[in-house]
DNA sequence: GACATTCATTGATACTTGTCAATATCCATT
DNA sequence: AATGGATATTGACAAGTATCAATGAATGTC
């Protein structure tokens, strides 16, 4: 298992977390969060949220802002552009119509 | 660590792998895939691609289909589906005007 | 300064995951 | 049925990760 260097896959796999979907699904309802605030929607000790947010932070999904006592958190407008481009590039796939198909069936062995 | 059963995790963790990510890509361009062809894109060993499309195929992004000796695959519609509407939930957040943020400045404590 | 509160870091532990060698299974051809 | 090629499965191992208790650092209040 090595250790992962390609941005796109970072993102998603900051992303596929539990608690860190519910944290970037929390902020984008409300816009900003405390990070005191997700404690309560998660259900995971304190420095787990931490840790969270850090992935979270370092991914690039999320900004911090310190304000006083409190920081709060949004998430970054770039990430989000990143996250929908990959959605658009998934696809289906080429359509394959009839002879396509049959090209495919026919051939000897598959494309090399 | 507890196993995950929300789908759209599940979603999200089955495309967080390069070399799944590298299948999920490659099924985008070409439409349709042989198993054969996917050991030359992402450099590891023919059980560990055999692996991967499992994991691809019980998140439901893929179907797979035999003929005769050889087995395509392809990207089911509806998880792209499922995928870009992800990609449409998540956003910055609400927009924040002025009062709003004098708001939440001047505010004693966040919103509990 | 002393104290309380918020958040981050450290260290330890249990669980999950990516990888491959070896082997099995399925299909087509002879 | 015997052989060969394409995929899947099994088993084992190394590496990654989610979690929390304990602790540290920063800020605000008295």
């Amino acid at each position: 298992m090595r250790r992962q260097t390609d941005p796109d896959v970072l993102l998603l796999q900051a992303a596929a977390d539990p608690t860190r979907l519910a944290i970037l699904r929390q902020l984008s309802t409300d816009g900003e969060v405390c990070a005191c605030d997700f404690t309560a929607c998660c259900d995971v000790a304190q420095p787990t949220i931490s840790h969270h947010l850090k992935v979270l932070r370092e991914s690039g999904w999320v900004t911090s802002e310190r304000r006083g006592t409190w920081i709060w958190y949004s998430i970054c407008p770039d990430a989000v552009t990143r996250f929908r481009g990959m959605a658009g590039e998934i696809s289906p796939g080429a359509p394959r119509p009839a002879t396509v198909l049959a090209a495919a069936l026919s051939a000897p062995a598959p494309a090399r």
